[in-house]
DNA sequence: GCGATATACATTGACAGACGAGGTATAGCG
DNA sequence: CGCTATACCTCGTCTGTCAATGTATATCGC
């Protein structure tokens, strides 16, 4: 089954601050990466990417800088900064906190109908 | 910690349905509800609640007719459907698979840096 | 040399779900 | 009579996602 993008919808950026907490990456990269570790199930889009690249960086999440290729295209580089690891942090325990939730919430579903 | 509405966008449907699973409810009811079930942690917010309704009973999800009550407000009464309980089953497993493929990426960050 | 494919980044406009703000109405309590 | 709780509804806005489109470089087969 491949994933609804609604129900990832607010983790986009948390995502690409995990990858980034690994090292230095660039979108391309991280996309594959993302793609390869789901098995194909999840793809994040180019433009939900970038997008996403760049409200990190205006928070100061994320730094970057274009790399020296000699050949192929060039690439922009990602660096996560202090504040980033901070938010990857933050991020990934709202992450459970709403996990929790939402599963406690629809498992109430398999409770049978009451009298 | 509260729950981040961006983390639950997508479940808001899945959630009504789970609660409608255990029998006819109506939009206050079933608000309250969910604010019991997670300790106050999360609470749909009226006008979220009430596009939802329309948006699965427009789907045929749910069927909605008004209570006889001789006293009090009146209240607008849901019910689910076999359509809705199928949709139901089908959104739950959808959410598991996101869930599992989400706790896999972000544990990514966890890897520490890679050489 | 030339077209196809892969790599790599970027922007625009549209869409859908969530929600603040505001509105309606009934009932009980002091 | 005002306050609070119950109960429903809608409008307009905001935000994240994404299809479409564009740019440029490198490789491979023919």
């Amino acid at each position: 089954m491949s994933v609804a993008s609604e129900l990832i919808r607010g983790n986009t950026e948390t995502i690409i601050l995990a990858q980034l907490m690994k090292g230095d990456g660039y979108g391309y990269m991280i996309n594959k990466a993302i793609l390869s570790l789901t098995g194909g199930k999840f793809e994040l889009k180019e433009a939900t990417l970038y997008t996403a690249f760049r409200r990190l960086e205006d928070a100061g999440c994320i730094v970057s800088y274009w790399g020296d290729e000699t050949t192929g295209a060039r690439r922009r580089y990602y660096s996560i900064t202090d504040l980033g690891r901070e938010s990857y942090r933050l991020r990934k325990k709202e992450w459970e906190t709403a996990e929790a939730v939402i599963d406690k919430l629809l498992a109430e579903g398999e409770k049978g109908v009451s009298i």
